[in-house]
DNA sequence: GGTGGGCGGGAGAGCGCTCTATGCCCTCGG
DNA sequence: CCGAGGGCATAGAGCGCTCTCCCGCCCACC
């Protein structure tokens, strides 16, 4: 900051070459003769020289940067903002789609920039600096089935990729899980213990991914003979789960098996089976899914539907890639496998 | 995309104006006429104008970019970085950083770029992420006291603001909690609820932190008539506090009073306490630190000592902002004082 | 009426980089 | 021995913006 940061420029002279020659080292472009590609090497070592992104940049149309929006509800207040940060950060999910994604930006020094898009503002806010071309694309997560920023980015023709695919169809790429065979696992697993009632948890009725768990569980149960499973609606968090459980308890107190749509509230399941003195497996099996941190940690561990969201993010990170450099030009779905992970719940 | 994005030029041409007079427009800069006010903005308007960030960052040396990095161990292997990333997520503590850094950043269209920088490969992608000039600066977590990127950063002179104070002094700004007067104020919950054997779950040694509460404690205990205070290190983490809390249930069993040195731990406790048949808050009282999300959501609720996270990471924000403008040119510490929540656990 | 000052606007020089067009030189075939 | 051709380097034109002059105008004042 002190002095002046070179340049090319500085490089060339100190090289005694011209400006374009050490651009091409830089770049590892075309052919440079090895003994002035030592030269210049030597050169941007003596100089400290760093490449100035922002005149790149201004040229290539390029920045290395994505963004990695979490999309929020309809019209939250701009005043919860920390609120919601909280909230994402509280579940494990986001966790891993960062370090997904990250794992394949690293590589390439390739960076994500963190944005929340919770309130019409923030929103116009992302458009904005993706027009402004601070980030070349967006990954974006949704936590909303309602969001309305998938079709103000594909409107306005920005590169983007979503997790999940939209309620209403919109011209991006997008990845998902078979989610209707997650629940079909889920099922199966509780069948093949022999569980006699059964009871699901399930994510909230709005989200695509929700109903099709809920199908899948049930579809497979009524083929393994129940033609009858209750249902208590959850909102993926803790504690929905509880609530959700303590609703189900009511009226079914006899249940053997639950499955839950995710892990937070399968251990909100767990919580509420202990303290009203239901062993866990034993007495109550839980299958809950994603296979996320909690599963692991939680008393007992839980068996869980396994979502690979670190490949899923990966994937994503590789689409909007492919987009920004022009190899793809039209929107594609990449579908993912759910397996499942045995451990002691169930 | 598709086509060319409309430049100043484009808006200067539709106005009837000069480039010039349609920056100062966009930047609020010098009296420009009212009537020619609208006259550009009607133009910017139709023309979809919006500047390009790459050509204006080349000129003004800014780029309204930072860097938000959590900076871990020495030597972590570049292949451990989605573990690190989950470890990092797992922990409340950093959606509160992030949250509360961008409680500042956003209302100035600043934004945040997240990096792990938990090997010697990524410090210094993190160094050249900053000298080629694509953020303006660096907000620091580090989750290691030996961390060497402070001394980096403070090296190649980039402006840097460091969550709490590093254990080797550097010349950059940093935030930090009185953490003596955390300990002090844990103390006296368990000394005010007439606890008659007292026990401590502390943070890693080597971390200043971890010392300090302990001292705090300590200190306090002995000045109430606690003598002796049995001590277990732990990690930060859930299973470290159980492992903790196990050993010193072993050596102490007729404990009544537990201060675990963050609510992580502190769950851990509560944990193997219910699982000995020890009922939290009648036969033990748990005090835990942080007032992170867990302490609300754990069961009992914890007591804990709030340390006002979010307020110390948007003070650092306004610390690199401050002196990344060069309103701040020397370094400064700001502290913080941590104040006890009182919940079920104490 | 001349002059000085303040205000509003324009012209143009970069910021540091990439990339195309161009030119040099050396080699090889005729 | 000359011309063609290919490998390597250079020159120079921007990329889109900001910012420093500078200029013209209007008003006030002597």
């Amino acid at each position: 900051m002190n002095r002046q940061a070179p340049t090319l420029e500085d490089v060339a002279r100190e090289a005694g070459v011209s400006r374009a020659t050490v651009s091409r080292v830089v770049n590892g472009v075309r052919n440079v003769d090895p003994a002035i590609q030592d030269l210049v090497r030597l050169a941007i070592e003596r100089t400290g020289y760093a490449p100035n992104r922002a005149a790149r940049s201004l040229v290539t149309r390029r920045t290395g940067t994505v963004a990695l929006v979490v999309s929020g509800a309809g019209d939250t207040s701009e005043e919860e903002q920390n609120a919601f940060a909280a909230r994402v950060f509280a579940d494990p999910f986001f966790g891993r789609v960062v370090g997904g994604a990250m794992g394949f930006l690293r590589p390439r020094s390739m960076h994500p920039v963190l944005m929340f898009a919770e309130s019409p503002g923030a929103r116009q806010e992302v458009v904005r600096y993706l027009r402004q071309g601070n980030a070349d694309g967006a990954l974006v997560v949704s936590t909303h089935p309602d969001d309305p920023l998938p079709a103000l980015l594909a409107d306005a023709g920005l590169p983007a990729v979503l997790f999940a695919r939209p309620v209403r169809p919109v011209a991006l790429s997008h990845v998902d899980l078979a989610h209707w065979d997650g629940g079909r696992i889920a099922a199966e697993r509780l069948l093949a213990r022999g569980c006699r009632k059964v009871a699901t948890v399930s994510g909230p009725w709005a989200v695509a991914a929700s109903q099709e768990r809920l199908a899948g569980f049930r579809d497979t149960m009524a083929r393994g003979g129940h033609r009858y499973v209750p249902v208590a609606e959850g909102g993926f968090t803790l504690d929905s789960g509880v609530a959700a459980m303590t609703a189900l308890l009511a009226e079914h107190p006899d249940v053997e098996g639950v499955f839950a749509a995710n892990d937070l509230m399968a251990q909100g399941v767990c919580q509420v089976l202990r303290e009203r003195g239901r062993r866990v497996p034993d007495d109550v099996a839980v299958v809950g899914f994603d296979d996320s941190s909690v599963a692991a940690t939680c008393r007992p561990p839980l068996t869980s539907v396994r979502q690979p969201v670190e490949d899923m993010a990966a994937a994503m990170a590789r689409l909007l890639d492919e987009h920004v450099r022009g190899l793809r030009t039209d929107p594609v779905a990449v579908l993912f496998e759910p397996e499942l992970v045995v451990r002691e719940s169930a």
